[in-house]
DNA sequence: CGTTAATTTGAGACCATTCAATTTCGGTGG
DNA sequence: CCACCGAAATTGAATGGTCTCAAATTAACG
């Protein structure tokens, strides 16, 4: 799945739940957009700042994130290339959150009035960011449940269910082992917990032979039992909208 | 605010925000509904459910929710008079979560046909609801920071901000008091706490002086100190978009 | 290869939970 | 209007999951 075209996933992707023209598909690819590279932990959006563009994950992954008072973090979600990180910002006057590059990434940097305009002109484009934003707002949803109803071992567990799936859309549907470079701090910050016991947690994980998680790779041992360990029901990822 | 048409709240809440011409207020105003009244704790919306038509509440308070395989309930949001319930089921095929009403309610039940081709028709109106589908998703967000990263303390008066502050936009700017017909029960649910301790979370939070909580009353006795207690700052909540 | 980041381990403390019982409140019918 | 009933709120005491603090070990990167 080479693109030519950088903003090319991005197409394949909202073709599996809206279908788009040739039209439609290269009013798409005529974005205006300049090329934006990131190194690890660097800031794509700053909560406050006034949004001018929005950015599109070509290569490498994101989080969102909100700083609290006592200098705590909760990461809200991750984002995977394909993705917007920051579509809200299209239409919301200020930015609500932070969003970072988890590592060296690649970005296309679209002025917030082009792809306005594109979604003026193209119902079926602007039915696919809509439907892109709900499901960003599913996942928010899902998470609430998540951070607040889950002991730790589910949590964990469903985050990485989610993780899986979606990058499974993208690396293919069977795939086991992911690209994974979160730290476990930063699973901890997504979780809720703390970096301590997020670390007993994935310990207890890798006893009962769930996953493998060394390094930045992840690997799935035991989907059925990962998936009844986290809880998870993948309808809110509306795959198919 | 008694408004003649039922729907003239909402596109009294929309121009906040976005300007509406005289027929796109007119055209908001003739969509098609149906009233559909609700008791006490009845469900409109329910999990799994595939959806052809939008409840907008006109009067008495709604929340969603997710049930647990455990049985425990996570409360996602609640829900005010002009707003929309489940706006996200006009273009999600199935509903990923249930939408309940606190109180006796009364709705206006859109059918989900009308409410797209309004959206397709009227651009300004395609803002409004696209901009109110980004605005529940920050106040998701806000939700996932408030469970995973705050102390019973914080995260309750919180949530009490949050409410005060949306209902302050119905009831008027300056009022202190408002209806609040949510158990301690559910307040525990939305904010992943047990009843009891959020009861005595509560007794901490009147002691101090900052809230008076009586039956279906809430009244906010020290704005400054609860939104400190809170650590609540209402950016998320976009309320001039 | 050195140096810093990330992971792992241990032990004690604490916030929130659990379980159970009691009191108060709100709505209803006589 | 009061008695009644179930729901909601309140209290107590014991338990426990997760946190905190610190130190040690391992992995990552220039």
């Amino acid at each position: 799945m080479i693109d030519v075209h950088p903003l090319g996933a991005l197409a394949r992707r909202w073709s599996r739940h809206t279908k788009l023209s040739p039209e439609d598909r290269s009013a798409l690819l005529s974005l205006p957009f300049s090329y934006k590279s990131f190194g690890k932990d660097a800031y794509l959006v700053r909560e406050g700042e006034r949004a001018t563009e929005c950015f599109l994950l070509i290569k490498g992954f994101a989080f969102r994130h909100k700083l609290l008072r006592d200098g705590g973090r909760q990461i809200i979600s991750f984002h995977v290339p394909s993705e917007f990180v920051d579509l809200e910002n299209s239409l919301l006057e200020v930015a609500d959150h932070n969003v970072q590059s988890l590592n060296r990434c690649e970005t296309a940097m679209i002025p917030r009035a082009a792809l306005i305009e594109l979604a003026d002109t193209r119902p079926p484009i602007r039915k696919a960011m809509w439907i892109d934003t709900l499901v960003d707002a599913a996942v928010f949803r899902e998470w609430v449940v998540n951070v607040g109803r889950r002991d730790s071992r589910t949590r964990i567990s469903h985050l990485l269910c989610e993780l899986a799936v979606r990058l499974r859309s993208i690396h293919g549907e069977n795939s086991e082992t992911f690209d994974f470079p979160v730290t476990q701090e930063q699973l901890a910050d997504a979780t809720g917990l703390t970096a301590v016991h997020t670390n007993r947690t994935l310990q207890q994980l890798r006893r009962d032979g769930l996953i493998q998680l060394t390094g930045k790779t992840l690997a799935v041992l035991d989907w059925d039992g990962l998936r009844e360990a986290g809880d998870f029901n993948e309808l809110y990822l509306h795959h198919r909208a």
